[in-house]
DNA sequence: GGCTCGCTTGCACCAGAGTGCAAATAATGT
DNA sequence: ACATTATTTGCACTCTGGTGCAAGCGAGCC
């Protein structure tokens, strides 16, 4: 038996730091899944206008689902002339995904 | 070059297949991610009861919480005696995380 | 059987999120 | 300067989600 209340706080603290809300919350609507996904596919920076047709609504609401996403670090923004495009950070948020799997790992590796 | 066009419906498909927004929608709240940090911290079955205390909220609004983490397969539930005791699938969830970041490679390793 | 404890569920309320429309801003072309 | 295209933002609306309170249900205890 190890010793069990030796850093339990620290373990807790680590993961609710790497599971952060509003990660979560910026990829917890559909539309932006879709956006993501679209991104993932076409893997060049893509204007707001042509990421309008993978979503059934209005481009005023795909501008805000693009804020949404960008102010989450998921993606990134680029002015090229009068077109904002678009591009999916992928590195960063595999990198982020494997993160949180590791601190939930190292939490339950500490039990045994 | 590769055949840039010769599979991006089966990569969106695959993405939008792991992105599921259903799993994000229920870790996207804060209290929800401290029940889970929580669950991870103990690592062992913990009553309704226990869990309220780390969260400032009434154990009715825990219960719900509870629920939609168990209806998204990210806790298990067991009853014992008049406790029910949740538990955190630990290897499950670490294991979506890491598919989806798999996937998300995948995604871009194509193009390339 | 009645009682208490532990948890869930129905109800009403409030705050926040997504949406469309229209106006504002930015950048380019004429 | 004006018109046009691309995107963002303000506004109002609706719908969903989280919350507390109170009632209901399940399981053990007297």
């Amino acid at each position: 038996m190890t010793n069990k209340k030796a850093l339990p706080e620290r373990c807790n603290a680590a993961l609710a730091d790497a599971l952060e809300p509003e990660f979560f919350k910026a990829l917890c609507d559909p539309i932006r899944i879709s956006i993501v996904a679209t991104l993932a596919e076409t893997c060049e920076p893509t204007s707001v206008t042509d990421i309008v047709d993978c979503c059934g609504i209005d481009f005023s609401g795909v501008s805000r689902h693009l804020k949404i996403l960008k102010d989450a670090g998921i993606l990134a923004a680029e002015r090229d002339g009068r077109h904002v495009r678009y591009r999916l950070e992928t590195d960063s948020l595999a990198r982020t995904l494997r993160e949180m799997a590791d601190a939930l790992d190292r939490c339950s590796a500490q039990l045994s």
